[in-house]
DNA sequence: TGTACATCAGTGAACGCGCGTTCACTGATGTAC
DNA sequence: TGTACATCAGTGAACGCGCGTTCACTGATGTAC
């Protein structure tokens, strides 16, 4: 046979970084940030454990590189959602940043887990500043009284805090429940939109 | 002498239950939750390693009891902040909730790290679900339009999400910075409240 | 006031755990000439 | 087109780690009579 045996595992994967954070991917969203370890990604590869090392330099940094993929997505999701959203740029961004939370809710964790990532790496340093710029971007393509930086924060607040107490389960727990029209998690995400039409 | 050796230590210890916790707090606050183990309260209140878990079981239900205590000083903050608010109170809210975090920001986070402790654990239920009652409450104490629900809920999701961000750093490093205004926490603690008044 | 006994509080040695990381190495690839 | 050699990609065995928890135990306290 002159064709290399396609059940022979090479010993260059040829793509191995990628078929790493692919695996790190699943795992976190399907078991959860406590089964990404060194040596589970290597073992869903199929290498040793010294290879990711190799790749990544340490399991701070490879949740660092999956977290900048997270940043990515968040980004992909905003600029989808929000494309022709006009005037309503900050009321939008709130529901897309909730729905990507309840869509991705480990990544989501994580993407701010500084304690178990290195917040210093560079592909997450670049990804997420490009993320935190779209959020400002967005926030201010509403027209509106007052301080564009001061609507900004609060968009972003507002969007962050309901996103995180959402994945808490909390307010379902606290304000929601059987007979009150808000029961699940979609209720309270399409809520989401409504709450910046609040007056104080 | 016929009084006991004030050097000799009893074998029962009083008190040993507050002296662990009490350890276990003073341990999160100056080191960090990683430091807070099993063994290391054990050292820090000159027992073995087995007395903490006769009194609290588990690692995740001493850490349950300690949020649990968070839950306490958060509802002991609102309270002194807010008892002569009057209409003003979900405006308060903001601001004495961030306060809170900023204040004891690992307690803070502690509270919502229900991978690491026991959500279910007696103590930590009672104390979250009075905390946040008591927050339910101070957000429907101002005048305004709307559903009480929906007030509670931004108002608490705005307070959490801008406690949040700042301790992460992340408002700070996006939108503040020398020459903004904005370069310290304390500069966007007092800006808490300034949020509850933009109009969008 | 004593005594017997149940219960509670804490001991200290030991176990197993899977982990991240290191190390000297080998197999494979690409490149200069 | 061939060859020499540097570089890159991955191996696999080993190390040390402090941890949470268990266990059979002992010291101390309180209570019934």
């Amino acid at each position: 046979m002159d064709h290399p045996d396609p059940q022979a595992k090479p010993y260059h994967h040829g793509d191995l970084r990628r078929a790493i954070l692919d695996a790190a991917e699943r795992m976190l969203a399907e078991e959860g940030l406590e089964a990404v370890t060194i040596r589970a990604c290597a073992r869903a590869a199929g290498v040793s454990p010294a290879a990711p090392i190799h790749h990544f330099g340490s399991l701070r940094d490879l949740l660092a590189v999956l977290a900048a993929r997270g940043f990515g997505q968040l980004v992909a999701r905003l600029d989808a959602d929000l494309s022709q959203s006009g005037h309503q740029g900050d009321r939008a961004l709130v529901g897309a940043y909730v729905a990507f939370a309840l869509s991705a809710p480990r990544m989501f964790d994580l993407m701010w887990r500084e304690d178990v990532l290195n917040p210093a790496q560079a592909e997450l340093v670049a990804a997420r500043s490009l993320a935190l710029g779209r959020l400002q971007f967005h926030s201010q393509t509403a027209i509106g009284e007052g301080d564009a930086r001061l609507r900004a924060i609060r968009s972003w607040s507002l969007a962050h805090g309901l996103a995180t107490l959402l994945l808490h389960g909390r307010i379902v727990t606290a304000l929601g429940g059987p007979g009150t029209g808000l029961e699940t998690k979609e209720d309270f995400a399409a809520l989401a939109y409504d709450l910046m039409f609040v007056r104080g």
